[in-house]
DNA sequence: CGGATCTATGTTTGCGCTAACTTAGGCGTG
DNA sequence: CACGCCTAAGTTAGCGCAAACATAGATCCG
């Protein structure tokens, strides 16, 4: 920096000024300095800037597992809503599922030097009131509010209540639930959606089947389920294991939609594709990603919490796409 | 740091030492430290170390598209291998394909403060040989070996030669493709593989139809490419075309593998449980992640160049995963 | 047992930048 | 025309840490 004022012919506050943009500099000296960096190749270096200002443009997020599919839609909403911010994105990934290791990640990321931090909670916590470090502004991506931080995320139990109403609209008797893992958090909420719904409109609630989002645990759940000839609705907790419920039924001899209508959830891009087409519960991960990067901009950018909108809703509402993988339940059912 | 070394009654640069491990200090000195750093809270200010050192302790990866499965799994191990290491991951998304974009991604994010680049090159980019800024060790996860910088990436085309070699070897007059996108480089790599193997072997090689990677890209070409009653046998370039395929010939009458021998790539969690179960080539890239990382890492810590051992090899061979989706062509053809 | 050698620690300095203050000149107003 | 006020620039002083050098005491050896 001081190459360049001197190249300019200024002082080296003034090419700061220019480098950051809207300070009170002459269009000729800024010409100058622009010239002089030019000629110098010269670019800012962050540590510093970092260690004088405290301030890092980089955003943390906190995740289980990259590479479910869901997770990986919020990381890249996010990281493209904060690169369009001007921000850069730190990924954590968490090993277990106690809070201690959340909050040890957390605290890695603000050693690590970024301005704010978006966790990404998909597995139940032990301690189920989360509680972590706040000396950045935090945002959680998670499917409910009971947060002491701002948390957007998908209504998903809205998803399971339609899912659970188009099967009975369709005249079945009930709706089996193949759900995901017992930690997952969505998997819970899926769960206990699907069986408040068939409570609600008075029909048993059989024993939900967990499997862990692999098509193979989908496949295992319904060989079990399916045992069972009455069985004729599978309301499974994701598409993954849907494809799969399709494979056991397949095997079987069980004709879908014929014999057994089964719904998926996520609306993965082959849903449309399998055989048969899935019905499924279409979750816009896109907006929730993208919505937690505002938020948490708008929080580091104006710390006092005033002039940061609150959001017009927190949970994005999905929507129940019908294909050919759902109908009425075989004649002579119900 | 000040008030730790005053309450431990030592100096900073003794602070400084405890912190940094190794160094020549008495135990009972770090303990003392220890103690005083647990009793004010202290956690080192990263930006400062950076700016004393220059070390940032972060690696940067550069991708277009973070949604494709193939790119997640490969920056997962990146995340999971950095940490193991004490390095944060920052990750930067690309906008189009040429290599003024991947340069300014680059210069971004070395802008921003990483040791070190791994830049995930899945698009074809304008110019053949990328040439990047070298003021960091750079790696490219990518599956030739054709650049100026170290390469590391998946065999692909010797998986699709054992997709055609399969298929010809249970009596397939030839072999039809579906391809992945022109503009991306494992697509274009793997229909160049399965031309050539289709020429050595004597075969006609009928024209490729290109899809997008999209399962609903390869149900369109299916439809094309089964409206002609010789096709026996289709190797899609990846799983998710595969199974727009599989609809097509399902919509279309033909039976698999009966009438139709379908062959995949990347083997994907749920084609085993597609119907019927697919067969595919396995990409291994968590080893390909895991690689680029190591050796990145040991680029940083010895720059010189010295001492970084070179890998037993640059590209992991992908493995033929033989399922029910493939048999002899139907009596009668060849 | 004295000098060389080592070890644990302290001191000084500067990494590159920006916040906060200061200065110098230009302008308008009464 | 004098005064204050505004604007564009310069000056000063750290941000928190680690590299490099300095020092004092301990250890070793012939």
């Amino acid at each position: 920096m001081a190459d360049v004022a001197k190249l300019a012919g200024v002082s080296g506050q003034t090419v700061s000024r220019v480098v950051n943009g809207n300070d009170r500099v002459t269009a000729a000296t800024r010409l100058k300095v622009e010239a002089a960096m030019q000629q110098l190749g010269y670019r800012a270096n962050i540590a510093a800037r970092a260690l004088a200002t405290g301030r890092f443009g980089t955003i943390g997020v906190v995740m289980f597992n990259l590479s479910a599919v869901l997770n990986v839609r919020i990381v890249e909403a996010v990281v493209t809503g904060a690169q369009a911010r001007g921000y850069s994105v730190s990924v954590a990934v968490v090993d277990g599922p106690t809070e201690k290791d959340v909050r040890a990640a957390v605290r890695g990321l603000t050693d690590r030097a970024v301005d704010g931090v978006i966790v990404i909670e998909a597995r139940v916590l032990d301690t189920p009131h989360l509680r972590l470090p706040e000396e950045v502004p935090l945002v959680i991506a998670d499917s409910r509010a009971a947060h002491k931080h701002p948390t957007f995320g998908m209504d998903e139990a809205a998803g399971a209540r339609a899912a659970v109403d188009h099967l009975l609209g369709l005249g079945h008797a009930t709706v089996h639930h193949v759900a995901g893992p017992a930690g997952s958090n969505p998997a819970q909420r899926r769960r206990a959606a699907w069986q408040r719904q068939l409570k609600r409109s008075g029909r048993a609630v059989p024993p939900p089947v967990a499997g862990d989002w692999s098509p193979r645990s989908g496949y295992d759940a319904a060989l079990r389920l399916l045992a069972d000839d009455g069985v004729t609705a599978v309301f499974a907790a994701n598409d993954q294991m849907a494809v799969g419920v399709l494979r056991a039924a397949a095997e079987l001899g069980r004709r879908v939609p014929g014999d057994l209508s089964v719904v998926g959830f996520d609306d993965l891009d082959f849903a449309p594709f399998l055989t048969p087409p899935l019905t499924t519960v279409r979750q816009d991960l896109e907006t929730v990603g993208r919505r937690c990067v505002e938020h948490l901009i708008a929080r580091i950018e104006e710390p006092r919490g005033a002039g940061v909108p609150q959001p017009a809703s927190r949970f994005v509402r999905p929507e129940l796409i019908v294909r050919a993988s759902t109908a009425p339940p075989p004649a002579g059912r119900r």
